[in-house]
DNA sequence: AAATATAATGACCAAATCGTCACTGTTTTC
DNA sequence: GAAAACAGTGACGATTTGGTCATTATATTT
C-alpha cells in the first residue's frame, strides 16, 4: 500500500505542459498524439494483463517504447492515464443513456418500453463492439476497492448503475410497474447478468454466435422488467 | 509489475518450520493458531479495503501486531495466506455442490429439478453467511487477473463456474432442456446475476429484506431453466 | 540560418517493499 | 531446573518503484 502522494486536482488530459503551442497540423501536433496514442495502446494491453494496480509506470514506458520523462509530461500519473481510457468511452454511454431517458419518459405502454430498451442496448452494443479493450478492463477492475488508479473505472460503474436505475425508475412512472417491489433489484440481475455474459464472451469461453447472446440479453432484461409488472 | 520470485511448490498452510512438535492441546499450539488467526483477520480486513495486491506484508503484520519474521514463519507468501482464508470456505462450496450433483442426478421432472436447485441455495447460503468477508473480498476479486496472490480466488471462480456448468448439464440429461441451445448462457446469466445481487446487499445499497432478494433469485434461477425448457 | 520554444531522454534520488537472519524469549522435554 | 526445541522479533541488504531534472534533440519562429 504505496501511501498516495498530494495531488493538486487539475484538468483534462492530455496534460498541457504549459500550454499547448499554437499550430494544430503541424509535426509537433502529430508528434504528441503518437506518444499519447503509444502510452494508452501498451498501458490498456498491460492493464488487461496484469490488472490496473500491478502495472508500474516502467511497465508501461518500456513497453511504449517511450521515456520516463515523456510519461509524466502527458500524463500527472496512473490515475489519470485510467482516466484517459475511459474518457471517451464513459461519455458516449452517458450520451446514449441520456438518450434512453428522453425516449423512455414519452413511452407510453409496454411495448413502447421494449422498443426503448431494444434501442438503448443497439447503441451500447455499437459503443462496447468500438472499444473491446477498454470493456474488458472495465469487467476486470469495475468491482475493486475505489482507490488509486482504478477510481476512474469504479465511478463508472457507479454512474452507469445509478443512471441504470434512474431509468427503471422513471420506466416505473411511466409504465405500468409495481410500487411494492424495489425495482432495484431487476435492474442489479441484468447488469449482473449482462456483464457476466460479456465476460464470458471476450474471455472466449462461448462458442455461441453472438446473435444467440444478444438474444438470452433480451430474455433476461424483459423477464426483469416483465417480474416488475403487475402479475403479467 | 514485480517480478514473483522462484518458489517451489509446497504442502498445505499453515507451514510447518520442520515439522510441528508434538502436543496438540500445549500451549504452543494455542499460540500458534492465534498467530495464525491474528493474521488472517487483520489480512481480510485489508484486502477488502484496497485490494488483495495493493495490500503489503508490512501493512499485514502491522495491522495484525505481529513481527514480519512471524508472518514468514507461518506463509511462504501472500499467494498461501490468500489460499489460506479460502480454502475452508471452498472445500464448502465444492462439497455442496458435489451433494448437489448427486441429487440432481436422481432428479425426475421439472419440479425435482426446482427442489434441487433449492436445497443448493439453502445450503450456499449457510456458507456466504457464515463468512461475509470471504465472500465481499471473492466479489471484488474474482474477475481480475490470474497471476500473483488472486491465483486462488480466481481458480476458485473458475472451478465453481465449471461445476455450475456441469450441473446446468447433469439438468439437461436427466430433465426436460432443449439440446439445441447453449446451456451455459443461462448458467452465467444465474452466476452473474447472484453476485451482483449479493454485492449491491454486501455494500449496503439495497434496503430490501434478505428474504426479497432471495425471491428474486430464484426467479432468475428459474426464468433460467424455463427458457432452456422447450418452448414452456 | 540563427534563435527560440517545445519535447524527449534516462540517470538519479528517496521511499517502499520483500524476504532473511542473528538474536532473544518461551515452551517443552529430560 | 537445566537443556533442547521451538517461536517471535525487528534491523538489515537488495531490489523495485514513483517522480524529478539537467541535458540533449527536434520543431517552430524570426
Amino acid at each position: 500500500m504505496r501511501k498516495p502522494p498530494i495531488t493538486i486536482e487539475d484538468s483534462k488530459v492530455p496534460r498541457l505542459p504549459s500550454e499547448r503551442p499554437g499550430p494544430e497540423g503541424g509535426k509537433r501536433d502529430a508528434n504528441r498524439r503518437q506518444q499519447v496514442a503509444r502510452i494508452c495502446e501498451a498501458a490498456l494491453e498491460l492493464f488487461c494483463a496484469a490488472g490496473v494496480e500491478s502495472v508500474t509506470i516502467d511497465d508501461i514506458v518500456s513497453k511504449a517504447g517511450v521515456a520516463k520523462g515523456s510519461f509524466y509530461r502527458y500524463f500527472q500519473g496512473k490515475e489519470e492515464l485510467v482516466d484517459a481510457l475511459f474518457s471517451p468511452v464513459a461519455d458516449r454511454m452517458r450520451e446514449a443513456l441520456a438518450t434512453c431517458e428522453l425516449d423512455m419518459k414519452q413511452a407510453r405502454g409496454p411495448s413502447e418500453l421494449t422498443r426503448v430498451y431494444g434501442s438503448l442496448g443497439l447503441a451500447v452494443a455499437g459503443i462496447i463492439a468500438a472499444n473491446l479493450g477498454v470493456l474488458r478492463l472495465y469487467l476486470q477492475e469495475s468491482r475493486g476497492p475505489d482507490l488509486g488508479s482504478r477510481k476512474p473505472i469504479v465511478a463508472l460503474s457507479r454512474d452507469l448503475e445509478e443512471t441504470a436505475f434512474e431509468l427503471t425508475r422513471v420506466a416505473r412512472e411511466h409504465g405500468l410497474l409495481r410500487t411494492d417491489y424495489d425495482y432495484r433489484l431487476g435492474t442489479l440481475v441484468s447488469i449482473g447478468a449482462i456483464e457476466r455474459l460479456l465476460a464470458a464472451y471476450l474471455a472466449g469461453e462461448l462458442f455461441t454466435e453472438s446473435t444467440d447472446i444478444a438474444g438470452e440479453l433480451i430474455r433476461v432484461i424483459l423477464d426483469g422488467i416483465r417480474a416488475a409488472t403487475p402479475q403479467a
